[in-house]
RNA sequence: GGGCCGCUAGCUCAAUGGCAGAGCUGCGGACUUUUAAUCCGUAGGUUCAGGGUUCGAGUCCCUGGCGGCCCA
């Protein structure tokens, strides 16, 4: 195993957490957590909210500890506002509870909450991820915080104390900040990510009658736009008011609707699960924040210790089309998955230490990326891989359970994205081309090529613009075949007479770099001169123009065999 | 105004106080190869600046600069 001198940051993290979770509860399964606030489009940001600990998790639990993985789903928040795209209708069900909001139209899901999830469940499983998923919502309707809830409410001075520490004098004035220069997609993920960690303008319970941490949503709207005007300690008897007109007086040891404002809830929930290892988003990390509050609240009131907590830094995307971001203008773990395998996917985590930010690409720098990690695969067979990319490398490809699923003949991504292309997806075609690649062990069947071969298909399809895309024509270009000089039809002449016998991937790139040296005279087989290359890529040239309307395109043999025998004839004027 | 993080080769990043290193790009070569093909070779550095601690600092401390973000 990993020795310090060749550890990771993961494995770092590991030996940190062991020791602490000795310390703070010996013998108990240690406990890692996240959070993560279905309140729209689950993100790429937020995914290393869970790749995080998931990654110091496996690690522990390949050392042989007993480990688990919580996954605190805040689908008890309100519904803060209703985002582009949805009819303004759901406006009135801000202040609901997220499960208690109805799910976008069309969605099969119960609520807004479960709609959300739903996608992300699925790729955690995909990526394979194990956790302990927590509805703040059955936690609360179900009285399990009880106790808890009661105890801040006792303790309502002292947390008003801790809380007023950090609070400013004068609230508003608050100067709209100039113009920032995030693009679209940069703004949204802030955004999104601010919203998902419950850090910024969250209600911290402050209210004309006194300082209360809890907070009830109305027994008869279901909103938060409640006042609490009255608590009595002995009795426990809460009174509220609501901005719907609805007040009553409730037993708080009895009531199961409402919640601990987040500055409150987050520690008591440290506490409560134990939490040894917990990441938070950069927005955290400035005084006054829920992650700075919460270390002193859960310490001073709660009487527990703080999780280790790394800072993580924003995911960043580049390139991703305009219109299959998925409805929330962010791409999301799912997005990713369709272009990329969940072990490239789980690199980008773990290779980055979490301080790192890094982007995801969904433009042509995924073709770099997978080159990289083929490369990287090279060289962990030869044991020519340095430590700390091994250690990522076996982090992507699995978990403590046991192996992702991998593509059995991992050809380059980017061939099978440019057959693909020029196929159209066309399964006989691609599967012919990938058959001539390598006549020693040809492929025999697409599924040899799989996952990964659809992968590229789906980023071909979705991701690259149109002007890159490759498509043959359907018509004879006869302006430019009715312009052509003796010796360009001589040269295509000869191609097509030598199409039947050729047509194999070997032979027609003996047939097309032939052409030209049989114009000049020379035999099909005889080395290349200076003024050859010349006249090969103006040969080249021609033929794409012919058939792609352009001057460049896929390797000709290829883009030959795809394009098929009848088509080449009918787009060469024969 | 306060805070967090970062700054190392052209780019993206390694280096846990102990010889500054990879990938890509570039350059040279091989190849009958083409949407950034592949292989071989090679170059590339005032580690943001200044000071301090140390036998020894990219790494630790202080001051400043620049960038990103958060809070006010």
């Amino acid at each position: 195993m990993a020795t310090s001198a060749e550890a990771d940051w993961v494995s770092r993290f590991a030996d940190e957490v062991i020791a602490e979770a000795e310390r703070r509860a010996p013998g108990k399964p240690i406990v890692c957590a996240s959070g993560l606030s279905p309140s729209g489009p689950i993100h790429l940001g937020n995914l290393r909210e869970v790749m995080t600990p998931h990654l110091v998790a496996d690690e522990i639990r390949r050392r042989g500890h007993d480990v688990v993985h919580i996954i605190s789903w805040d689908d008890y928040d309100r519904f803060r506002k209703v985002p582009a795209g949805i009819d303004s209708s759901w406006s009135e069900h801000i202040g609901k509870p997220l499960t208690s909001v109805p799910a976008p139209p069309g969605s099969e899901y119960a609520n807004w909450a479960e709609h959300f999830k739903a996608p992300m469940i699925a790729a955690l499983a995909e990526m394979g991820v194990e956790y302990h998923g927590i509805s703040q919502t059955a936690r609360y309707t179900s009285g399990v915080y009880r106790e808890q809830v009661l105890f801040a409410m006792r303790e309502r001075e002292r947390i008003d104390a801790i809380l007023d520490r950090y609070r400013t004098k004068d609230k508003p004035a608050a100067a709209r900040k100039p113009q920032q220069k995030l693009d679209e997609a940069d703004a949204a993920a802030a955004e999104a990510a601010a919203e998902g960690s419950g850090a910024a303008s969250e209600d911290d319970g402050t209210a004309d009658a006194g300082y209360f941490p809890y907070k009830p949503y109305c027994s008869v709207c279901e909103r938060d736009l409640t006042t609490v005007i009255a608590y009595d300690d002995e009795t426990t008897e809460l009174s509220y008011t609501c901005a719907c007109g609805h007040s009553e007086t409730v037993l708080l040891s009895e009531h199961d609707q409402g919640k601990l404002v987040w500055k409150v809830d987050w520690p008591m929930r440290w506490a409560y699960e134990g939490v040894v290892f917990e990441p938070s988003g950069v927005d955290h990390s400035s005084p006054g924040s829920s992650f700075v509050v919460g270390g002193q609240i859960v310490k001073e009131i709660f009487g527990a210790e703080q999780p280790i907590g790394p800072m993580y830094a924003f995911v960043g995307i580049s390139g991703m089309a305009k219109m299959s971001s998925s409805k929330g203008g962010v791409p999301t773990p799912a997005d990713a998955l369709e272009i990329m395998e969940a072990p490239l996917l789980r690199w980008l985590y773990a290779r980055r230490k979490p301080n790192q930010s890094f982007k995801i690409a969904f433009d042509q720098e995924i073709q770099r990326l997978y080159d990289e990690w083929d490369a990287l695969e090279r060289k962990i067979d030869d044991g020519t891989a340095l430590p700390a990319d091994v250690a990522a490398y076996s982090r992507a490809i699995g978990t403590a359970a046991g192996p992702l699923p991998e593509t059995p003949r991992p050809l380059p991504y980017r061939t099978l994205a440019s057959i693909v292309d020029i196929t159209t997806g066309h399964a006989e075609q691609t599967l012919r081309i990938l058959r001539d690649l390598d006549p020693e062990r040809p492929i025999t069947s697409l599924e040899e090529t799989r996952p990964r071969l659809d992968r590229a298909e789906r980023w071909v399809t979705t991701q690259v613009p149109a002007e890159q895309r490759t498509r043959v024509r359907d018509e004879p270009d006869t302006e430019l075949l009715g312009s052509l000089g003796h010796g360009e039809r001589e040269s295509l002449r000869l191609l097509l007479d030598g199409l039947d016998d050729h047509w194999s991937l070997d032979g027609l790139t003996a047939l097309v770099y032939g052409v030209p040296k049989v114009q000049a005279g020379l035999a099909p087989d005889a080395k290349p001169t200076p003024e050859l290359k010349v006249a090969q890529r103006g040969f080249f040239a021609l033929l794409y123009r012919l058939l792609v309307g352009r001057d460049t395109g896929p390797r000709l043999p290829t883009l030959l065999l795809a394009a098929g025998a009848d088509r080449v004839r009918k787009l060469l004027g024969a």
